[in-house]
DNA sequence: CCGGTGTGGATTTTT
DNA sequence: TCCACACCGG
């Protein structure tokens, strides 16, 4: 008996030491899925398989990385280091740059994040005379992105009239040509989208089956995580390449399947058994995470859909609490009892901030527990919004990066062309996008020759600045290998005048923007670091890569004790000691979304089912039964997946203190809370107490938005929309602009310029 | 380069 | 209703 694997329950070793052949592992939420996948590929290695046999795959580079970190306990890191361990979209990127020839890139490709494919399908419209309000950006590139998931390529799609007579109903006729257009300016652009990224590695195998066979011999093993989230493409992908050996193990959870309006097919993982008829089936039904109350509630729920694989799971905790139901009349009332329930949990129980999550539907609906969070001075964070490389500085930054690199990016180069302002106009890039296109030649290329060919400059003043330009980047792109990335990048930030520009700029955006930069710098060095033993040199190129591949999560910090706020979507494969599922009437959670297919329904089903079993202990869920949405109040419902948890998992209650306090239902304003203790608030003298905070009453009539008429003197409180409550210091008036310092909480003073600052007034 | 005005869109989003 | 944006005029 091998002592790492005593740890493992029956089904989970099963699952482990049973390798050959395909195998299907379902694994339940909260029984240890990754500790499957994670001594699976340990004992794949133990038992001689080499790691660069093993293909792992999964969907978040966060999952990767901790995964490997867990091998790297049982196995040593030398080893794990030649693991072929990522997300579907690293792996198959890295094997494109390797190929790249075979399927007509240059191995340098850029990879087009979300933002990047909008804008090149902006100019495509554009340039194709298409009306932009008929052809909407973000609906386009959702079907060509569908198109490309299922593998119908830009020609594909233009014989297949079915699609087309779908275009043509939707009165988008010239859909099929703007595919086209857009695949043909990515081309162009040695450029791939993340869809490319799936799709071209398809192509390859498809028309190159030597590259084919090479992988599928090098791939003896192949995991795959979370396959309920599987895309056609990806799914395809996998079949090829294990169609050799045929060792593919996929773990996942069909009752966890929520993505499908991103492609993910949940059939993938019902018909597994019909991909590979000679299949195991393993099932890990034992839940270690939630009571038994909170695993049955979840299971009473998610029985009621059709489409599934059987399974049962079951839970040996405590029984634990009844799951609490609230109903509130408002959503103001509901951030209250949220914020009050945390901290009487927290007092009772000892609980830390972090072990409390708020889980809702849609990001809007974090603002009204931001509020009340604020108020009870309980510190919380929220996930999702503008990740940290969607930030402007940093795509700009990375834009000239990019450039460096591939020069025939032209969406780099229109984006830092005139960044900082260096006398290159609209009009002018515009002209020279026309131009090159028509030559066939990239922006650079055009821009690079701009002297042989003078009387191409549009105005004997672009001259200059075209010179200038173009001898910064050249210059820059002669230094690409001789300096490492970190040191390219800092030469990049200075010469291209983006530091200076930051520099200047001491708004608190704008400071924030010069941080921003700052802590790119510390990733690249720390990028840079992870070379130190190596032979490879860590080139900008290098960096590049998989830059556009990085999110957010990638980046997190030290966690601190926290209460976090996020959506479902986001919470998957996390855990919290106490959830609470907030805004949970019938409109917003769901079943009378606009689209209402069976399927939809199953979907929002299993979403719920999520949700439920991200809690540990307690889990709190509450509705308003009025709620103000685009401005009109009107009443709500419960939703449907509430009555279908059965009621013997459940505590009703009605809002928690409709003894000692009265409901104002005339709904002037959103506050209809009066008791004593929110009235006190409403009184308290609005001033620093002892430890420096302030307690806040919520005002009534000012908003963020009038900052410019603001007239704010020396000892008024603000409240800023990023920085929170602050005393005024001093105003200074410098022409038109006017510079309030405030003094802030937390974070110490900052200069704000007031045009741009989001302030509100709370107290004169 | 700004500020004012008009318009359209307002699920979820691991890459 | 509330926000981001495009557009226009000074």
């Amino acid at each position: 008996m091998k002592d790492y694997l005593d740890g493992l329950n029956h089904a989970q070793k099963d699952a482990v030491i049973n390798y050959q052949g395909p195998s299907l592992v379902i694994a339940g939420a909260g029984s240890g899925k990754t500790r499957v996948l994670t001594f699976r590929i340990a004992h794949l290695l133990k038992n001689g398989v080499k790691p660069y046999e093993i293909l792992s795959l999964t969907f978040t580079n966060k999952a990767a990385k901790e995964m490997c970190e867990r091998i790297s306990l049982i196995v040593g890191s030398q080893t794990t280091k030649y693991l072929w361990m990522g997300t579907f979209h690293s792996i198959f990127a890295r094997i494109l740059r390797k190929e790249a020839e075979h399927i007509g890139f240059v191995s340098n490709f850029t990879i087009y994040d979300t933002a990047d494919s909008k804008n090149l399908l902006k100019s495509v419209i554009k340039e194709m005379a298409l009306d932009p309000n008929v052809y909407k950006i973000s609906g386009v590139l959702s079907r060509i992105s569908s198109a490309k998931n299922d593998l119908i390529t830009a020609e594909m799609y233009q014989s297949n009239n079915q699609l087309i007579a779908h275009d043509r109903q939707s009165k988008m006729p010239e859909l099929s040509r703007i595919y086209k257009l857009y695949v043909t300016r990515c081309r162009n652009n040695n450029a791939m989208d993340f869809d490319d990224l799936l799709l071209n590695t398809n192509v390859l195998f498809r028309n190159k089956p030597e590259v084919l066979e090479k992988y599928q011999e090098q791939f003896k093993y192949i995991l795959v995580d979370e396959y309920q989230d599987t895309n056609f493409s990806q799914f395809l992908i996998i079949k090829k390449l294990s169609a050799k050996h045929r060792n593919i193990c996929v773990v996942g959870d069909d009752a966890q399947s929520i993505y499908s309006f991103r492609g993910a097919k949940i059939e993938n993982i019902l018909n597994f058994r019909n991909d590979y008829p000679e299949y195991q089936l393993f099932k890990l039904e034992q839940n270690y995470r939630s009571t038994q109350n909170i695993v049955n509630a979840a299971n009473s729920v998610i029985s009621k859909n059709r489409k599934q694989i059987k399974k049962d799971v079951f839970s040996e905790n405590d029984e634990g609490e009844l799951i609490r139901v609230f109903e509130l009349y408002t959503d103001a009332e509901e951030g209250y009892l949220v914020a009050n329930k945390i901290n009487d949990l927290r007092m009772s129980e000892h609980y830390h901030f972090r072990d409390f999550a708020i889980l809702y539907r849609t990001n809007a609906q974090s603002r009204i527990f931001e509020e009340s969070l604020r108020k009870k001075n309980i510190p919380y964070r929220i996930y999702g919004g503008l990740s940290f490389y969607q930030r402007k500085e940093i795509k700009d930054i990375l834009a000239y990066c990019r450039l460096v690199v591939n020069k025939n990016d032209n969406e780099a180069i229109k984006r830092i062309i005139n960044y900082p302002k260096r006398g290159i106009g609209d009009a002018s890039v515009d002209k020279i996008e026309e131009i090159s296109l028509q030559a066939g030649v990239s922006m650079w290329h055009f821009i690079s020759n701009i002297d042989k060919n003078p009387e191409l400059a549009t105005s004997g003043r672009l001259m200059k600045p075209l010179l200038v330009f173009r001898e910064m980047i050249s210059s820059l792109t002669l230094r690409q290998d001789e300096y490492n990335a970190a040191d390219m990048l800092i030469q990049i930030a200075r010469e291209s005048g983006m530091l200076k520009e930051m520099h200047s700029d001491q708004t608190p955006e704008g400071i924030s923007r010069y941080e921003n930069i700052q802590e790119l710098m510390n990733a690249v060095q720390e990028f840079v670091s992870t070379f130190e033993s190596t032979e490879e040199v860590p080139t900008l190129a290098n960096y590049l890569q998989n830059v556009a591949l990085l999110t957010d999560q990638d980046t997190e910090k030290g966690e601190n004790d926290v209460v976090t706020l996020m959506t479902i979507h986001a919470s998957k494969g996390l855990e919290f000691k106490n959830v609470f599922l907030v805004g949970m009437e019938e409109d917003l959670f769901p079943g009378e979304l606009s689209t209402h297919s069976a399927s939809d329904l199953e979907e929002e089903r299993r979403l719920f089912y999520v949700a439920v079993t991200r809690a540990e202990k307690n889990l709190v869920l509450s509705y308003a039964k009025s709620r103000y949405k685009w401005g009109t109040l009107s009443a709500r419902k419960p939703s449907r997946f509430i009555q279908e948890i059965d009621a013997k998992y459940l505590d009703w209650q009605a809002g928690e203190s409709q003894n000692n306090r009265t409901f104002n239902q005339s709904f002037k304003g959103r506050t209809t809370i009066e008791d004593e203790k929110f009235a006190e608030q409403q009184n308290v003298t609005k001033q620093m107490n002892q430890t420096g905070d302030l307690q806040i009453p919520e005002s009534q009539n000012s908003s963020f938005k009038t900052s410019a008429k603001l007239n704010l003197k020396a000892g008024d409180i603000v409240e800023h929309q990023k920085f929170g409550i602050g005393q005024v210091l001093q105003i200074n008036e410098s022409g038109s602009n006017s510079v309030a310092i405030v003094n802030f909480q937390n974070g110490g003073s900052k200069q704000l310029l007031l045009k741009f600052a989001n302030l509100r007034v709370i107290k004169k």
